[in-house]
DNA sequence: CTATAATGTGACCAGTCGGTCATATGACTT
DNA sequence: AAGTCATATGACCGACTGGTCACATTATAG
C-alpha cells in the first residue's frame, strides 16, 4: 500500500500521479512498466515516488483497490430492476450493470486488462491470423451444422463461432493450468476424471446450463 | 524467419537453442525475454545468435511455426473414430485430439501460452483472492438456482462456476476490444445492437447452441 | 526568528538490455 | 601451402532499468 505520504496529497497531484501510472501500464503491462516514465509524465522526482510508493508493485496493487472501491461504489448505486428475478436474469443484470462499469472507468479496466491479459493483448496481430485460419473451419462447422439442423438457427452463425472459440480457448486453458500441476500430464489428461470433465463442459456448450422440459422427459 | 545459417545447423545444435529459447519464453514471455540468457542457456555466442535470427522476435515465430507444424502432423495422423459423426461429435473429438497434442508437447504449448496469456499467468496469485470471491458469489447463486430447478442438476456445481465465469470473462473481453475501438464507448455499449448480441450469447449459456424439440415446439 | 520535522529533488549507482563489429577459427578450393 | 569464405566469438556500445541518498526546500511549532 501506499505510503500515508501520497494519501495526504492534494486531490489534483494525487490524481495525476495516479493517471500516468494507468497510462502506463496501459501501455507496457506490469514488468515493462517504467517508474521513470511514471515520474516524467507526473512532473514528480524520482525520489518522490519511492516515497509514496513501495515499488511499483505497489502501485499497481493501489490501482487494483481503487478499481475495486469504484465497483462496489457502482453496483451499490445500481438496483436491480426488479425484486422477483430468476438466476440466469440476475446474472444478466450483473453481466450488463458490468458493462456499464467498464464503460465507465475504460481507461482504468484497459490497464488492469493489460496486465492480466498480458503482452497478447498487443501482439494480438500476430496471431490474428491463426485465428481467423481456426475461426473460417469453425464457421464452416456451424453452416453445416445449421443445415442439418443440429444447431439453432436462431443463434447467428459469428456468434456461434465466437462461442466455439471462447469453449476452445477456456478448455485450452483449464488442461494447461491444471495438467502443468501434474506429474505425468499424459495420464492425466486420459484420465476418466478429466475426459469426464471436458465432456460435461461440452455437454454445456449443446445444452445450456438451464433445466428444460425435454430433460426432464429425457431424464438426461 | 531464421536465416539459413541456423537451419543447417546439426540438428542436436538447433535443438539445444530452439529448447533454450522455448524454456526463456516460457519463464519470462516475449518482451522480458533475454537474449543474453538464450545464448548463455545455449552455449553460443552472442553473435551467432545474431547471425541465426533476426531478433528474439523472429525467433519467436520461428517456434510458432515449428508448433503450427507439429499440430498438422498430429491431426493427420490421427483419424477420426467414425465417419458418420455430427456436429457436436466432431467438435468433441478435435477438443480432445488438441488435449492429446497440448500434453505431447507441453513446454512448447505452455510457452506460447505464456506470451498469449502474458503476464497474468504469473501474477495470477495476485488476483487469486478476487478471483475467488468472486466465484463464491456464483457459487451461492448456482447452488440457490438449483434448489429452485432454474438449472440442470447433472450439471455439477463446480462447473456451473467455472461456466459463468468463463461468460463473464468473455463478455468482459468482447467489450474491452470492441469497445477500445469505438469513439463513444459508453454510447456503443448501450446501443441496440450490443445489448442485442449479449443478450444472444447470454441466451446460449442458458439453452445451449444444439436445436433442441422444446426450441421447435416453443417457436423460439 | 529559530529549530525541528516533513517533504521534495535529481545526480548517481550497479546492473541489464538488444545489438554491433573487428577479429579468430576452420573447412574447402586451388 | 596459400587463399577464400562461411561461421563463430565476446568485448564493447549507448540506452535504459529500479532504486538510493545526500542535500534543498517548505511547513510547522516553540
Amino acid at each position: 500500500m501506499p505510503k500515508q505520504t501520497f494519501l495526504n496529497l492534494p486531490k489534483e497531484k494525487h490524481d495525476t500521479i495516479l493517471n500516468a501510472a494507468i497510462d502506463e501500464f496501459a501501455q507496457y503491462g506490469l514488468e515493462n512498466a517504467s517508474t521513470n516514465r511514471i515520474v516524467a509524465n507526473s512532473g514528480i522526482s524520482k525520489g518522490s515516488f519511492y516515497q509514496y510508493f513501495e515499488d511499483k508493485l505497489d502501485v499497481f496493487k493501489y490501482i487494483l483497490t481503487v478499481l475495486e472501491h469504484e465497483k462496489i461504489v457502482f453496483f451499490k448505486d445500481t438496483h436491480p430492476p426488479s425484486r422477483n428475478m430468476d438466476t440466469f436474469q440476475y446474472f444478466r443484470w450483473m453481466i450488463k450493470t458490468g458493462m456499464e462499469f467498464n464503460s465507465s472507468y475504460p481507461r482504468l479496466v484497459y490497464a488492469i486488462s493489460r496486465v492480466l491479459l498480458g503482452e497478447g493483448l498487443y501482439y494480438g496481430q500476430m496471431f490474428a491470423e491463426n485465428r481467423i485460419k481456426a475461426n473460417k473451419a469453425f464457421e464452416m462447422m456451424i453452416k453445416q451444422a445449421i443445415e442439418r439442423g443440429e444447431v439453432d438457427p436462431s443463434v447467428d452463425v459469428d456468434l456461434a463461432v465466437m462461442i466455439m472459440e471462447t469453449w476452445s480457448n477456456a478448455i485450452s486453458t483449464y488442461i494447461l493450468n491444471e495438467g502443468m500441476k501434474q506429474k505425468d500430464i499424459m495420464k492425466w489428461v486420459r484420465s476418466a476424471k478429466t475426459q469426464e470433465k471436458i465432456d460435461k463442459m461440452l455437454y454445456v456448450m449443446e445444452y445450456g446450463l438451464r433445466k428444460t422440459e425435454s430433460q426432464f422427459v429425457a431424464g438426461i
